[in-house]
DNA sequence: CTCGATTGTCTAGCGGTGCTAGGATCGATT
DNA sequence: AATCGATCCTAGCACCGCTAGACAATCGAG
C-alpha cells in the first residue's frame, strides 16, 4: 500500500515539475520555446513521459494556467483587502490585475491568449477560474450602479482591463500612461 | 519599358493574391490552417516564391493586418458618419468595431493577437494602423470630457472594446449581452 | 529465492512545420 | 540566333507535436 502512495507522491511530484518548468521556461524565452522536446530535455526525462501526464501541449499549457489563475485571485483579494473605501479597493484592483499581467506575461498569455484546452463561461469552467472571476465580482459588485446586474459590470470592467493588459504588453498602448488610464477606467465605469 | 512594367504588374497581382488567399484560408479554417505549402498549393506556385514576396510568415501575416485596418477605418467612419448625435455616434461607432472583430475573426487575429511583426505606438507604425486609431479618436475625442486628453480616452475606449471582442471570441463572455455591454460601455465611459 | 507479469521509461520514427540552397528553365536583349 | 539574367521549382534542412514498440526495472506469487 506504502509503496503505491510513495509512487502517486513521485509522480504528483513530476507533473508538478511539469508545470513548474513549461511555466519558467515560458516567462524566460516565450511560449515558443516551451517545445516538448525542451521541456522533457529539462526535466530530465524523455518526451514520452510528459504524454503520461498530459494529453498534449495543449493541456500542458491548461495547467499552467490554472496555477496562474489560482495565483491571480489570490493576488487580487490580497489587494482589496488592504483598501479602504470602494474606490481605493476597486483602484487597488485593477492595479493588482494589470500588474500580474504586466510581471507573469506567459502565464497570463496561458490564461486568456493561448489554446489551453479550457472551458469558459460554462458549467464545466474549472474551479480556479471561476474563482478568479469570483474575486473580480466580490469588489466590483458594489459599484456596479443601481439597475445594473453585478456579474455584466464585472464583465465589462474585466474586458477594459484585459484589453488594457494585452495591449500595453503587445507594445499598442504606451506604458508611462497605465496609471492615468487606470484611474480614468475606475472614475468611469464605477459608480462611486 | 514596357515589358518591365507588365512583369512589375504581375507580381503585384501575385502579391495580392498570396495575402488574399492566406486571409481566405485563415478565415474558412484558422490561422493553423495557413502553412507555407497549403497556401503555395492554393495559390498554385511553390512554395519559395512566397519567400520572395515576403520575408516569411509574418510578414504575410502583417500583410493581412494592413489590410484589415484600412478596411476598419473605413467601417467605423461609414458606422459613425450615419449616425446622428454624439451617444448615437459613439454607440454606432462600438457596435461597428465589434462587429468588425466577430465577422473577420482571422483578420482581427492578425491585426491584434497574431505577431505579424508590426510595430505600433511609435514613429514607424504603419499608416493603416495610425488611420484606424485616428478613425477611433474622430468621434471619441469629442466625449473625452474636460481636462481628459482624446488621446487618452481613446485608447482607454479602444482597449475596452478590444476586451469585449477578444474575450467574446474566446468563449470567455456570453455573446447574447454583447449589446447591453456595449450600452452600458458607452453611457459610462462617455460624457455625452 | 526465483520467476513471470506488470509497470515504467526510452529509442526511434512518423508526418508535419517554416525556410533555403542550388539547379533547371524560360524569355528579353544584343 | 546566341547569350545571359531573372524566375521558379525540386529537394532538403532542422525543428515541431506526438506515438509505437523495444527494453529495463520492479512487483507479487509460488
Amino acid at each position: 500500500m506504502s509503496v503505491q502512495e510513495r509512487k502517486e507522491r513521485e509522480r504528483a511530484g513530476r507533473e508538478r515539475l511539469i508545470v513548474a518548468t513549461a511555466r519558467e521556461l515560458a516567462e524566460q524565452q516565450g511560449w515558443d520555446a516551451v517545445t516538448t522536446r525542451r521541456l522533457a530535455e529539462r526535466i530530465e526525462y524523455s518526451q514520452p513521459v510528459l504524454y503520461s501526464h498530459f494529453r498534449g501541449k495543449r493541456e500542458i499549457i491548461g495547467a499552467v494556467a490554472l496555477e496562474g489563475a489560482a495565483e491571480m485571485a489570490t493576488a487580487l483579494r490580497a489587494a482589496t483587502s488592504a483598501a479602504a473605501g470602494p474606490r481605493a479597493r476597486v483602484i487597488a484592483l485593477a492595479r493588482a490585475y494589470l500588474d500580474f499581467a504586466a510581471r507573469n506575461p506567459a502565464v497570463y498569455d496561458a490564461m486568456f491568449q493561448l489554446d489551453g484546452g479550457l472551458a469558459f463561461a460554462h458549467e464545466d469552467t474549472p474551479e480556479p477560474l471561476k474563482d478568479a472571476f469570483a474575486a473580480l465580482l466580490e469588489s466590483l459588485g458594489e459599484v456596479a450602479g443601481d439597475g445594473v446586474h453585478p456579474a455584466l459590470f464585472t464583465e465589462l470592467f474585466w474586458a477594459a482591463l484585459h484589453g488594457l493588459a494585452t495591449l500595453t504588453r503587445a507594445g499598442r498602448l504606451p506604458p508611462e500612461d497605465t496609471e492615468r488610464r487606470t484611474e480614468l477606467l475606475v472614475d468611469r465605469l464605477a459608480m462611486l
